[in-house]
DNA sequence: CGATCTGTTGACGGGTTTCAACCTACGTGG
DNA sequence: CCACGTAGGTTGAAACCCGTCAACAGATCG
């Protein structure tokens, strides 16, 4: 445990910036906040379903996953929380967490009380702006990811799942032009795509024999982006909402 | 076109409050607004994927749904919009509309600029806190939606999917105890779903001889509510989040 | 009254799932 | 330093759910 204030302030800024677009007056409301730095483990949960949540997490270094296992012990992973992004904040508005949050990588997170975070609001307008900005950007994501579950066969599903978290690693600094490194295994494919390990096995090699994605040791590597952007239809418009101050004035 | 002024209080009070928790004096705000209703016919686009978006549209009578058409053709439908539901929110967040929206029974909307909500938002933050709270609820129903179609098969998936309607209908008012008028065709389900037309017939086919659901003439009838919730494991908690004066206080 | 929409059903095929076996890598403990 | 357990990857065969195609009927509508 940190004091929030005894860690450089230009790494979370960054982290913030590139996820709210906050003014640097709400960053540094933010910050003087008494929140709590927490190490999490690879594998460990940051957020329990069933249980009571009432502490807003930032991811501020690693990946976790929003996932729900259903009766019969299948999994189904919602989204990847990347850095900069807000683990249970959603959860927050509900009387117990509807899905857990579980870290894939070694994690750390700062948590912010959600009543800290409502006081919060009424002082500074502008951090409800770029929360809207926030639940817009997710609910992109989220409409994408459901239409690839929907209608898209496994192949495509894939591709524009590998795409997706490129361009999003790439928007927060954390990937090369066409490649990242991320504990992405068969599994974890499987169970975000709705698909079974067999067949996002089939996929993969397919991927990998006509030279467009090759994943290997924990690194996703995109041989060939336009081609796979083809072949998964892949637009990344809905990657980058606008801020709210764009929006009310003249915008260029 | 009528001026909102014109238009009885009441009914749109109630659809702004149930859907939203708004104080009076926010649903007052609103309505001093510069808003036009529109009536849309059935069928009719309220929002063109692909085309600027500036304008938010509150539902106040009918149903409407969110959808993308691939590139071959296929739909994927996002949400359904009921009465006090936003429509065009995301989408003017970003460039262009990343969805269409279509009414599928004759509807009423108001319609708002976004800059006035924005303008607004400012003088009112209450009117964010209830904002807040429909983007929780509607994260919350995506979610849902995205397991049923990523992790369960036909049946329970379809079960789900018309629980789920009548849940929210009824929060609204707009359904009895166990049924539900909405011309709710095999294709419209099919493309919520992401199913087929034969296999939503053969799902519904099941479902009628198991004397659990009836589709007849527009309307759907829960001949059996407890069997059909075990059947989908439906869990009607998700889709009431709670307010954040709730949330901040102290609570009962 | 023809055109279109919607519902229904049968046959067929294919994409996926299921099940299973085998393999490598890795870590831990004897 | 090897033994063993576990996690993850790979692959084949069979079953099956589901999608595709097609045909037909009733309803609605201009």
């Amino acid at each position: 445990m940190a004091n929030a204030a005894t860690r450089p302030k230009t790494a979370l800024n960054q982290g913030f910036s590139a996820s709210l677009a906050l003014a640097d007056e709400e960053v540094a409301a933010l910050l003087d906040l008494k929140t709590t730095s927490r190490t999490i483990r690879r594998g460990q949960e940051i957020v329990s379903e069933g249980r009571r949540c009432s502490t807003l997490s930032v991811i501020t270094e690693g990946i976790a996953i929003r996932y729900r296992i259903l009766r019969d012990g299948q999994r189904q992973i919602l989204n990847f929380l990347l850095p900069g992004d807000f683990a249970g904040l959603t959860s927050c508005f509900f009387e117990t967490a509807l899905y857990s949050i579980r870290a894939i990588t070694p994690t750390i997170i700062f948590q912010i009380p959600f009543t800290a975070v409502v006081e919060l609001l009424d002082q500074h307008p502008g951090l409800a702006a770029g929360l809207f900005r926030l639940f817009a950007s997710e609910a992109a994501i989220r409409a994408e990811h459901l239409i690839g579950i929907g209608r898209l066969p496994g192949l495509e599903r894939v591709a524009h799942f590998l795409l997706e978290l490129l361009a999003r690693l790439r928007a927060k600094g954390l990937a090369d032009e066409r490649s990242y490194g991320l504990p992405l295994t068969r599994e974890v494919i499987s169970d975000a795509l709705g698909m079974s390990v067999r067949n996002v096995n089939r996929v993969l090699q397919q991927l990998r024999t006509a030279g467009l994605v090759r994943i290997e040791d924990h690194v996703v590597v995109i041989e060939n982006i336009e081609e796979l952007s083809v072949l998964a239809d892949f637009e990344h418009g809905y990657l980058r909402p606008l801020a709210i101050a764009e929006l009310a004035g003249e915008r260029g």
